[in-house]
DNA sequence: CTGAAAGCGCTTACAG
DNA sequence: CTGAAAGCGCTTACAG
């Protein structure tokens, strides 16, 4: 039974050298492409390393480097619903460029109070690089990553511009998709919003206001409701807007536009005939919702490939753009009325 | 400027031996334990890596003790909002688990059809074992890391014995919660579930069935709808059960819970007072819902953890239990009325 | 109790 | 174009 087993003894570079004739140097530089090697032996050892499935072990070619192929992804250790089809999708897009690229993905938590792990990681010399997802406003990683001297990636905006970011375009998205409502032709158009501590929050209420402004209209500060990370603010936030007579509301995100969504049937106000709703990001939580709600759509996973990308460039030592931003899409539905674009 | 950069020059043992006045041998041994050395000296030892903050490169010690501390965790790339909470919850507890054992998690992305990033991984002795999530009823990885010869441990349940496998334990769960409804003097209670790829929806049939056997009561086959991976397939169940004249609907996760209780809403069908209604699995998505949502709750965080801890138990050569159990809570809410217990 | 030496599987000046 | 040798930063028999 035992010997019936796959040879599972995995083969060394020193392996094919010998079988070959030549120098470990030779393999090595036949599998490289570094420094001169004649055709014919590179063409005799590759097609010797496909016959006998001879894979380079990464960690001991890391080690001679002094790399490891290997980056990290911080993702927040206290979850939270809202931002899951985000993490999902952009860690989709990170793997893949990885994968690409030869290198792989590790993961580590984070919390808003400890990057211990994260700190444990570098010091441990596990990783070329990492990637920072979504920050928030005061970042303890962002301070750790900048005095320690390792090449790192903001997926996501800061206004330290020394700090490579690269991001989803919310200010111009969430403008494009305010400016839809308004030209609907109503003005009335509130806002309730998650925690002020997520930079992103605070890019999609800049994006909010840029409307407004071009399309010369003030936008009442009592028509603003942030903050709002639970239910019940959210359901406050509601009860005070319709107080206010409001026509639309944007919600920042989709959890939020859910809460709203069901407080407004449990009081029997129709969408969109008595108030247009939207929804700052599209994920699967409203595509079933009755009526279809209007929203921005991201390329999340793009997001992440990009990201990933630029820190990989970063790493190599080629040029990057210090901050990227990537489109958007206004998927127009129901709540906000199709006909009108 | 620059000079005033901290020396961001690592330390290597050969540094703290020679400072010492020993060697390398000494100082691996201090670290490690394993060897005979003087208390004395080791406390020397100890006191000056403590103080020059000298940390072992994790990466030279693999590759000569022929390890890598680092495990793969395996997730689908082919996302779906369903399983969010569980990923991301139970990656937390394996994250968790792991840096308490100085082992990081690298991400690998399979889909059903291809496990070429896995196998990659392994091929390039990245990890010492790897973690599968939430198994297909036919899955290529299991197959794959069979052949390999490679420690690894499925979350999840598998009818194949010789997997070590670690799941909550949906089919005791998903049964108590069918007793709760049948309890309630209720007999016409219909199922309607997701994909049967899913060994998991498969495991809380059999939990829904077991009730009806233990109540003495025949579970109707045509109250039984799985495969309702759309809306629209839930829609059409929904409405069939209906006609039925059902008293009650357990869904089998929260998305499809939540597309039954639109529907219901927009029936204008009174939960639970024309139909009571539960689900399998609670996440935050139906936290808000009024009426709240009698449901299952898991802790996922513990499964992750303990999956983890299997593995590298597994991968240290200690004894595990081929397959654990994890419990699980209900928690009974209005949509069943919460004064029958 | 301690150390010299070989080894893990690669890469890379350096010499030819 | 090719190879011998040193080196990456550790561990671990083996000898003392």
């Amino acid at each position: 039974m035992e010997t019936l087993h796959k040879e599972n003894k995995k083969i060394t570079i020193l392996d094919v050298a010998e079988a070959l004739n030549v120098s470990k140097t030779t393999v090595s530089r036949a599998l490289s492409g570094k420094g001169r090697i004649s055709e014919d032996t590179r063409q005799r050892v590759l097609a010797y390393i496909e016959a006998n499935d001879y894979k380079p072990n990464v960690i001991a070619k890391g080690l001679a480097q002094k790399k490891t192929y290997n980056i990290a992804l911080a993702i927040p250790g206290d979850c939270n619903l809202v931002d899951m089809p985000f993490f999902q999708n952009s860690m989709q897009g990170i793997c893949e460029e990885a994968s690409a690229n030869d290198y792989d993905v590790m993961l580590v938590t984070t919390t808003a109070s400890s990057c211990a792990n994260l700190e444990r990681m570098i010091a441990n010399n596990k990783v070329d690089g990492v990637i920072l997802s979504r920050s928030l406003v005061k970042d303890r990683n962002v301070a750790l990553l900048k005095e320690q001297s390792i090449p790192f990636v903001l997926m996501g905006t800061s206004r330290d511009s020394r700090i490579l970011q690269v991001d989803n375009d919310h200010r111009a998205g969430c403008s494009e998709l305010v400016r839809h409502m308004l030209d609907g032709g109503i003005t009335r158009v509130g806002l309730i919003g998650g925690s002020k501590n997520y930079v992103v929050n605070r890019t999609r209420r800049q994006g909010y206001e840029d409307a407004f402004k071009n399309a010369g209209v003030q936008p009442a500060a009592k028509l603003i409701f942030e903050d709002c990370d639970r239910p019940d603010k959210v359901e406050s936030a509601v009860e005070k807007l319709i107080r206010e007579n409001v026509q639309g509301i944007v919600c920042m995100d989709d959890v939020v536009c859910s809460v709203v969504l069901q407080i407004l049937a449990g009081k029997n106000i129709q969408v969109p005939q008595q108030i247009r709703t939207a929804s700052f990001y599209d994920s699967t939580l409203l595509k079933n919702n009755k009526p279809a709600v209007t929203s921005l759509l991201f390329d999340d996973k793009a997001l992440g490939a990009l990201t990933c990308r630029t820190l990989l460039r970063r790493i190599q030592g080629e040029p990057v753009a210090p901050r990227t931003l990537l489109g958007y899409e206004l998927i127009i539905r129901e709540s906000t009325f199709p006909c009108v674009t």
